[in-house]
RNA sequence: GGGGGCGUAGCUCAGCUGGUUAGAGCACUCGACUGUCACUCGAGAGGUCGCGGGUUCGAGCCCCGUCGCUCCCGCCA
């Protein structure tokens, strides 16, 4: 007999039915549960336990008039965390003893039996916890993540991140996408992030790397006509971290032949939105859509937060006219004076200004400048060089704050990206309930180092260029265009993805003009890739979603470490099995590595776990 | 690589301007309790104040170094 068809999965041997499912409709039934001592309460005459799996928890109680002595006593004996399998009666609580706030509060387990199948020492954290009871420490939960990972709230997270991976599979594979696999162990690359390298025993002083993202692999599927390849895929980037990154990390990975950009961002589209269904949430069918040129332009970022406006303006023509040294000098060496009006924002304090300005400053900028318009009067810097005509193209209201950056684009675009940012945080312009989608679109193809006029892949090296652009601008690369693409929800990249080059001509030109003209190096670096294309490429293009990122904004998490179930710290250390360790001079000899003495770690105070 | 924050009992924290024997709540152990649901009540046990060095008559507190966690910049698509 089960209550749901999820009960009659979970039923087995050992048991009949699940905690956290038992309803009403139940009553009357005798069940076999196995669970964890989530808490307890012995009242002396009865004891009641809360008992915890997956499903959640049930008041199991123990009285004279239905359990036997010893068992009662063992029940009062049994700590939290141990896990046991009882048998009793599923029984309506009385109206006065039901509890609201647990889904199974209506009713409880009348146990007559009790075997202690897992006693459990006392944890080192509690996994009940007290309503206001502040968390503990990271470093302890995941120094006992076996302990952390029993919360509910973790487990849910795990929960719901299954269920996303189980849509995006079931998405995909409906529109013909096959679920290939690539290599863990492959050739280091070049390009991009530091690679997490392995070294081969079988052969002396060479490498495995650990792929950054399967990324050429894709590309060799389409050149081997799978038409259509997905991968929940493992990905590796020797890089420091942040709350939203982490050295090991999983893209749900697309490539598709024959396709052109649309094809690909309206399956993008499809995939987003069977996910954000899966999670309870809404969608659009299509998302804003906006150049990275423009992006940059108004917002100073290419990947704009849209839930509030806020926009940057270019004030360079405003400037002009002004005898003020500052805003002159700039506009005479060819850059701009771009800022933005905050409503309302004369009513900040000196200091509140000055605190803007810190971050225009961290971000590269020589300063911040400033005009005002309160009780009518203008004042800053700027304000008694203005004329009339100035006056009004500023177009300030009473109690508007302008703030200017005075600086080529590559330095006032993010320095006024951050201003704008904190000043609508500060204005409680960002409505967190909104939903804000947006493909980011025509990336550029290259960017400039702006000392040594070098040229380097914005997206990858492998990224197909604007047709148009190549034809209008055949000489400057720099104003090439990419078929590349975004998907940004409130500020944060979802993804990415692009038309890649499937024209071995175009392929050769792109490797030139990133300096890796030589064939030699090229074959070296991309050899086998290139070696695919030219066989006969189809076109194809793809997209990859950060899909621990997608599980976490959809799970309402805090840190990406919330929707892993064993993450790195910062220092990309797992604390739980302690990895990385040193490793006993013999296994070194066999890979052929010796280590320097010097650069061992004397990380004195390393977790002293299972090394 | 750089900057900020944190590190005191198993957990969360307090600890005054450097001064007697380092405290509280929860958890734990023992005892009492027949309707609790963060049960309640009584008693008890529990400390290398992250680690090392220094200043001082005296350091949880000040200084230097170091380890760990975390947030950010650089880095990373």
């Amino acid at each position: 007999m089960s209550s749901s068809p999820e009960q009659s999965f979970l039923a087995t041997s050992l048991r009949s039915d699940t905690c956290g499912l038992l309803r009403r409709t139940d009553v009357g039934r005798t069940v076999r549960l196995g669970g964890w001592v989530h808490r307890s309460r012995d009242l002396g005459g009865l004891v009641f336990i809360d008992l915890r799996d997956r499903t959640g928890l049930v008041q199991l109680a123990f009285g004279p008039a239905w359990t036997a002595a010893d068992v009662q006593s063992a029940a009062a004996a049994v700590g939290v965390e141990s896990v046991v399998l009882v048998e009793g009666e599923v029984v309506a609580r009385e109206s006065d003893r039901v509890n609201p706030e647990m889904p199974t509060g209506e009713v409880e387990v009348r146990v007559t039996s009790l075997k202690v199948v897992g006693p459990a020492v006392t944890p080192a954290l509690p996994v009940a916890r007290g309503r206001g009871d502040k968390m503990p420490a990271e470093e302890l939960r995941l120094r006992h993540r076996y302990l952390d990972l029993r919360r509910p709230e973790l487990q849910a997270n795990l929960v719901l991140r299954h269920r996303l991976m189980q849509v995006t599979r079931r998405f995909l594979s409906d529109r013909g996408y096959l679920e290939l696999e690539t290599p863990i162990l492959t050739k280091p690359t070049p390009e991009g992030a530091r690679d997490y390298l392995v070294p081969s025993r079988v052969h002396p002083g060479e490498f495995y790397a650990l792929p950054q993202s399967p990324q050429i692999y894709k590309q060799l599927f389409m050149c081997c006509g799978y038409d259509r390849y997905f991968q929940i895929a493992r990905c590796f980037r020797d890089e420091d971290l942040r709350a939203d990154r982490q050295p090991e990390f999983t893209q749900i990975d697309i490539e598709a032949s024959f396709i052109e950009r649309e094809d690909i961002l309206s399956l993008a589209e499809g995939l987003i939105g069977a996910l954000w269904r899966e999670a309870g949430h809404e969608a659009p069918a299509h998302f804003d859509r906006m150049s990275y040129a423009d992006a940059m332009e108004f917002y100073g970022c290419d990947r704009p937060d849209m839930r509030y406006d806020l926009r940057l303006r270019d004030f360079s023509s405003v400037f002009a006219p002004l005898d003020f040294a500052v805003t002159s000098n700039a506009l005479a060496s060819g850059a701009r004076v771009r800022g933005l009006v905050v409503p309302g924002g004369a009513a900040w304090s000196r200091k509140q200004v000055d605190e803007l300005e810190a971050l225009a400053k961290g971000a590269g900028a020589g300063g911040l400048l400033r005009l005002r318009r309160a009780d009518g009067a203008y004042d800053g810097p700027v304000a008694k060089f203005l004329t009339d005509d100035a006056r009004d193209a500023f177009g300030l209201a009473d109690g508007d704050l302008a703030l200017f950056v005075a600086a080529p684009d590559r330095i006032s675009s993010p320095a006024l990206d951050r201003v704008r940012q904190e000043c609508a945080r500060r204005l409680e312009l960002v409505d967190d309930a909104a939903q804000r989608f947006l493909l980011v679109m025509d990336f550029p193809m290259f960017e400039e180092d702006p000392t040594t006029g070098a040229l380097a892949a914005v997206h990858h090296p492998f990224t197909a260029p604007h047709p148009e652009d190549m034809k209008a601008f055949p000489d400057t690369p720099a104003r090439w265009r990419a078929l590349a693409y975004d998907v940004v929800l409130n500020g944060t990249e979802l993804g990415g993805g692009s038309i890649r080059t499937s024209d071995p001509a175009v392929q050769s030109r792109m490797f030139a003009l990133l300096g890796i003209g030589d064939e030699a190096e090229q074959e070296r670096r991309f050899g086998f890739l290139l070696e695919g294309l030219r066989a006969g490429a189809p076109p194809h293009g793809g997209i990859a979603f950060g899909f621990d990122r997608i599980a976490m904004l959809l799970s309402g998490a805090p840190s990406l470490r919330d929707v892993i179930a064993f993450p790195k710290t910062t220092a990309a250390r797992s604390l739980f099995e302690g990895a990385p360790v040193a490793v006993p001079a013999d296994d070194l000899a066999e890979l052929h590595i010796a280590v320097r003495e010097a650069s061992r770690s004397r990380s004195a105070n390393s977790p002293e776990g299972t090394a």
